[in-house]
DNA sequence: ACTTTTTGCTAAAAACGTCAAGCGCGCTAA
DNA sequence: TTAGCGCGCTTGACGTTTTTAGCAAAAAGT
């Protein structure tokens, strides 16, 4: 269909996004892989911010966003992986069986997952 | 497009365990069909995670176990092998700081709950 | 000027997760 | 019994992500 090399279109929203975070920190692209701990290469980062690339795993949007200090969740939204008004049309709750493997948690990932809680249901109200 | 996830109904609270057990440990599905001694082949371990299977073996769950080293009747459980109730005390597993208010989930919500656990675990590794 | 380093970038290869197709085994019905 | 269906499970792809190795141009020394 169409033509050949129609960059990107799904990732460049968050490859866009991406550069104008990392200018305004005014590092480099090696600067951001050394900062991310080896966890994202320049040259990734380099297909990330032109938009080669249209759903990025979690983990590396995890790094980059503590990188750069804006939300988990901002990026998780520009890269597709929550819908902007998710309101599931599943509405039922089932308080109950919500026991789940949430056991175990450490206290800073209670608090993690609790911010991020917050992010989907304020998400949800729209 | 359509990302939808309304795959599995079944095997889904068993398969975002899955997930989220094998994110926690940062191994790749042929990683941990290695580890399982190719007793779970990784296509299967993917369609297991995605809820595409509604009651896998038991001794495929009892390699899983193993490998992820949660007790093998947690997943039994999940499976709908066994009932939930019929478990020993739950007074505390592991003495974590647990105390979750998540009473009233969606089961989106809960989902995805699941799943940024998963990164937020993988990423806290070493 | 001429090197040397650094910057952003890219092509190719590797690794990743998932899909499609099929095999095998237990089931159920006649 | 035998024929068929259903479903767990494997194998072999396919498309995308991520890594590796390097490029040409700009910057910085000398």
């Amino acid at each position: 269909m169409s033509d050949e090399i129609d960059v990107g279109r799904k990732g460049e929203a968050l490859g866009i996004y991406l550069k104008s975070l990392r200018s305004g920190t005014g590092l480099t692209l090696r600067e951001v892989e050394d900062a991310t701990g080896k966890d994202v290469s320049n040259a990734y980062l380099s297909q990330l911010e032109n938009g080669h690339i249209a759903k990025p795993s979690p983990n590396v949007l995890h790094s980059l966003a503590s990188v750069y200090k804006v939300p988990y969740a901002k990026l998780m939204e520009r890269a597709g992986y929550i819908s902007p008004n998710a309101r599931s049309s599943n509405a039922a709750k089932h308080g109950r069986a919500a026991t789940f493997s949430i056991e175990n948690l450490t206290l800073d990932e209670e608090k993690e997952l609790l911010q991020y809680l917050s992010f989907v249901r304020q998400k949800a109200k729209s």
